[in-house]
DNA sequence: AGCTACTCCTGGTAGC
DNA sequence: TGCTACCAGGAGTAGC
């Protein structure tokens, strides 16, 4: 499922080939893509417009929009669950499971393609308001050790189902915070306000050590899903300590790799290295 | 405040 | 082989 390093790596590989086209045209395969707006109104905002910034906020795409140099709205993408990317030239074919296209001025095409019909691509005319709920960035300045030490001892909250809030921290999804948490050696069901100062420091670290050394391998692809935007896998699956490896070995401890579910979500851990509550 | 359940979707797979 | 039933899961929402 695309996470923070997925979108990351997806917006640096696309960003040289859409900064400053033109969008000639929109074709809208899948309505629901758009969120709400009608494909007429989408289209109306985007064609004509210029393609300027494009950045990522937590698991959104953005891409600020300009006419006559002045802003003129945003595209929000976001991939869900199996959404993709990519820029080709218009000759080829659309696949089978293409939402909504673009049509840029050089003739090549933004396609996004979406099997499972969760991803949103949307216009948005106000960006903040769009993003108002989300939590800081989590490989950015405000997120350090003493910020997430008091985050999580403000709410009373599992780990793992806190993690997730992406109004508490933006970015991390079901594979990192399975990954940070193993790496921190902290049970996904501890109570965040019993976390210990070491333990909160400990967790920081693995937070960021986990998306950046992603973001590193261009994320993560087990599955038919994620690709980047050249159609590669990402490898840091390779590195994968907990996330889908129930049965198998803890690569720390060699006790065996349980999977539970918490907060309706499939979840990875070692319970050697991860004790539980006392509570449980 | 924070939990669970439900919705949106489809391809893959388990079970028969 | 071919059928059905079920599952995964990010985010939004409703209800308790």
């Amino acid at each position: 499922m695309p996470e923070l390093p997925e979108v990351e790596t997806v917006v640096r590989l696309i960003r040289p080939k859409l900064t400053g086209r033109r969008i000639e045209g929109a074709r809208v395969e899948w309505a629901r893509t758009l969120g709400g707006m009608s494909p007429a109104v989408f289209q109306r905002a985007v064609t004509g417009a210029t393609l300027g910034r494009i950045w990522r906020r937590g698991k959104y795409m953005v891409a600020d929009l300009e006419r006559r140099g002045r802003p003129a709205g945003h595209l929000l993408g976001h991939l869900r669950m199996s959404g993709r990317l990519h820029v080709d030239p218009a000759s080829i074919a659309p696949g089978p499971h293409e939402r909504l296209r673009l049509l840029l001025d050089d003739g090549g095409v933004l396609r996004f393609v979406d099997v499972r019909k969760f991803g949103r691509f949307a216009f948005v005319e106000r960006i903040d308001t769009a993003l108002a709920a989300l939590g800081p960035e989590p490989l950015g300045e405000e997120f350090t050790p003493a910020w997430l030490r008091a985050g999580l001892r403000s709410r009373r909250r599992a780990l793992k189902p806190l993690l997730l809030d992406q109004t508490f921290v933006c970015g991390l999804g079901n594979i990192y915070v399975d990954e940070a948490l193993h790496g921190a050696r902290l049970h996904p069901l501890r109570r965040s306000d019993r976390i210990t100062a070491p333990a909160a420091h400990r967790l920081h670290g693995r937070i960021q050590a986990t998306l950046e050394e992603a973001i590193a391998r261009e994320g993560s692809s087990f599955d038919t899903f994620y690709r980047t935007p050249e159609g590669r896998p990402g490898s840091y699956q390779d590195q994968f300590q907990v996330y889908g490896r129930q049965g198998r070995p803890c690569l720390s401890c060699g006790a065996p790799v349980r999977r539970l579910v918490v907060a309706q979500r499939g979840t990875h851990v070692c319970l050697r290295c991860q004790r539980p509550p006392r509570s449980l």
